[in-house]
DNA sequence: TTGTTTAGTTAGATTATTCTAATTAATTTT
DNA sequence: AAAATTAATTAGAATAATCTAACTAAACAA
């Protein structure tokens, strides 16, 4: 007996899943709350938005943002740089502590990684990769 | 030139992350806050657990845990299920409506599922799933 | 049976979040 | 140059989230 496709993605969804609140439970994300978790990797997928980007993304008002983003900045994990094409308004960029904080997430992915390292032969593997490139550089 | 393990399992997470926000962007989450949709998913993943034992998980104090599954049972979302063994405490347990957020979440997973399905060959699908399947039989 | 522990709720206060409306300053349009 | 638009902030109010302390009721232990 084996687990069909849809079984698997859901499988391995679970066990990153698992990973991840390990991490959330153990680490300085105590200091954070989930919006704020959530807004820092916003930053990061959106590359620096400014702040109606942000607020935009985050499904909130403007000055909803400015209270968010400023908890963000006087923590230290962003910080404001001033836009040169237009004064008005500021990109946000992670500061190193900002990047360390998902870093954390990629901490799950390297577990994650590491499992499977560990179950499949180098053979195996390297059959593995093949399949997975093709799939990851085709159109989603 | 191909990708890693690390940065497949990488691109995977962020192919699924994005998935899940298209879905969490459009969808009858509006009602919901991120913490109340992780909550249903935490009582999903505990197995209906009673009012202490999701506190702990969620690693807020009891009442304000009440509060949050107060506003769940409003919305009918979860209901209370008496304990027969221990009167003085009830098991939470998701309803249909409850049942139908969480099911939003495999929404991503099928359609990442459907993704792979059509980036490979048969032969290659076939043997993709061997793999996979050994991976995920095997202790994390 | 009496005292202690446990599960959960209630009460009340504090802090956070979020909104609308108004304001400031830079940019764009006419 | 004047008017309109845009990015962001400030002010003030309403709502939500969270806590500690006190309470109720059931279960357990002596």
């Amino acid at each position: 007996m084996s687990y069909s496709l849809i079984e698997i993605v859901e499988l391995f969804s679970r066990k990153i899943g698992k990973l991840e609140a390990a991490i959330r439970d153990s680490e300085e994300l105590d200091a954070l709350t989930f919006k704020q978790v959530f807004c820092l990797e916003m930053i990061s997928n959106l590359g620096n938005p400014s702040l109606s980007e942000l607020a935009k993304a985050l499904h909130i008002t403007k000055p909803s943002t400015t209270v968010l983003v400023n908890k963000l900045v006087d923590k230290e994990f962003i910080v404001r740089v001033q836009s040169d094409e237009d004064r008005r308004s500021a990109h946000l960029h992670l500061t190193k502590k900002g990047h360390r904080i998902n870093a954390l997430h990629d901490e799950a992915h390297r577990k994650f990684a590491a499992y499977i390292e560990k179950s499949l032969t180098n053979k195996e593997l390297e059959n593995l990769l093949m399949l997975l490139n093709k799939i990851g550089t085709s159109e989603i």
